[in-house]
DNA sequence: GCGTTGATAGTTATAATATATCACTCCAAC
DNA sequence: GTTGGAGTGATATATTATAACTATCAACGC
């Protein structure tokens, strides 16, 4: 039979995305750049993050504070906030400014800033991987002479 | 002297620049687009926009909230943020997602989003006109079918 | 094992940023 | 002159984030 198991269609996240396998991604490759950097990813960071990556939306700190209240004791704002930051030290989560909000990364092994389309309709966030935006912003910079050490591009619309 | 009167050096904002003139210009220019607009250039968002230039670094709205207290009674939160939100929609300030903070427009006619270089050494803030920017991110979001509102560009470096 | 040390997490308090809501004033249009 | 809406004043509260200190844990040399 030429075609037995017909491949899972992965054109679009709305189809047929098995979100369960796409955290399980997340999470081990969290673990394993952790394990790279020498950090540890003890179970409060691993809940954080799967708690970032329960949906392919924004997360709000507060949001997450209250869900992580119900899966332990002794949970505040500060936990909250230092876990995202460590997460976001090594590239796990990025922060969307201009929700104040924290989306999960899955390429964390790349060394990026991360670039954001971000749907006003139904508030989904995508991280395009374009190449040549960071390229192009570069030689927009070189023309002012300015070094750029962060870039923060969110495209809002839909 | 060969010399005698040497011209304005007008190479860098830092040197020789004359921000009296470079505040009247900006708020000439807000005057004539509220006009425009058929929307009034009230006292209030004079002052506040007067503060906003004060500086070609980022203001925050507590900050312009306290000075704005110097100037007149009854100033509160709602005040400033209330004034803010019409100058932006007006394109006569922009705001800086990744600081929380404000900076004034030099084109405030022109429909355009801001593109920002952010120096963290000094905090100046610089606008970038650079239409490419905008068409390229057109381009790449096209490629996923998503149509842009609003963009933000934010380049932090030195 | 045992103690030292540094990273992680818990706890309490507070700072910083932003919005909601209602009331008052003023002035332009009718 | 009154009426209706924009602008502003006033009060309260919501949301987002950090500071400062303490306790616990795990890794390592001894």
């Amino acid at each position: 039979m030429s075609k037995t198991s017909q491949p899972k269609r992965k054109t679009g996240r709305s189809l047929k995305h098995d979100h369960g396998a796409c955290i399980q991604t997340a999470l081990s490759r969290a673990e394993q750049r952790c394990a790279e950097a020498g950090e540890r990813f003890t179970g409060l960071r691993r809940q954080v993050l799967e708690l970032v990556w329960a949906e392919h939306k924004p997360a709000k700190a507060y949001d997450l504070l209250k869900k992580l209240s119900d899966l332990r004791s002794g949970v505040a704002p500060t936990t909250v906030y230092r876990t995202l930051d460590f997460l976001q030290e090594w590239g796990l989560v990025h922060k969307i400014e201009s929700l104040n909000a924290y989306v999960g990364c899955s390429q964390p092994n790349a060394e990026h800033s991360g670039h954001f389309l971000i749907c006003e309709a139904c508030s989904e966030i995508k991280e395009i991987e374009n190449s040549k935006i960071s390229a192009w912003l570069e030689r927009a910079a070189q023309d002012e002479e300015f070094k750029i050490k962060t870039e923060t591009v969110e495209l809002s619309g839909l």
